[in-house]
DNA sequence: TCGAATGGTTTATAATATAAACCAAGTACA
DNA sequence: TGTACTTGGTTTATATTATAAACCATTCGA
């Protein structure tokens, strides 16, 4: 049987690209909002998802308030494709 | 989103589920070799689905060697197919 | 100006997965 | 007959992971 990604076989690393895929970029509050994770969980997340080089992460400024923006990178997205292809032989879809 | 079933959400009981759910029954060496997984963390997996409801072990004897058959169950089953449904919301299909 | 909210990060703890060590019974064979 | 190996597991210790709690800096509102 095929192996099933571990980075991407996580619920909350999961969901973060889930909605990545299907969007140009978001931004930390919307991430967490979405995935109704704590503050503290999806910032280790983000961080590993960044660590291997599967999203890109942009920590600036709007206004006077920080703001940290995700988006999903070609190998992310890449992984993300063989993920789903690996699952499938589970999920006999 | 949706919740991924914790129990269902793990790459070996995942498998285990997923062969059990094409076949009246299996038994544990099949599991081990399908799997490719140490004998060691299949009886610990195959415990937590059995503790669970999600199948059925039988542990019986084969000519003079022991042999424990698993076949899933009514309940695991129905907690595969959510499981699946949950997933999908993840993977765009 | 001081208390609460915003947008996070760091760190401690709980939960999980995995492998290593172990065990009982059977088998092979010198 | 005894002893070394295989089979079919279970139990337990350890490594890894996920999660929450505690914390920090800045800003906003009364």
């Amino acid at each position: 049987m095929k192996e099933l990604n571990p980075l991407l076989h996580s619920q909350l690393r999961l969901a973060v690209i889930s909605i990545l895929m299907n969007v140009e970029e978001a931004d930390f509050v919307y991430l967490k909002e979405k995935t109704e994770s704590t503050a503290g969980n999806l910032s280790v997340q983000l961080d590993k998802l960044s660590s291997a080089g599967y999203i890109s992460v942009e920590k600036g400024m709007s206004g006077k308030r920080p703001r940290t923006t995700c988006s999903i990178t070609t190998e992310g997205r890449k992984a993300f494709e063989e993920y789903v292809e690996a699952l499938k032989t589970y999920l006999n879809l």
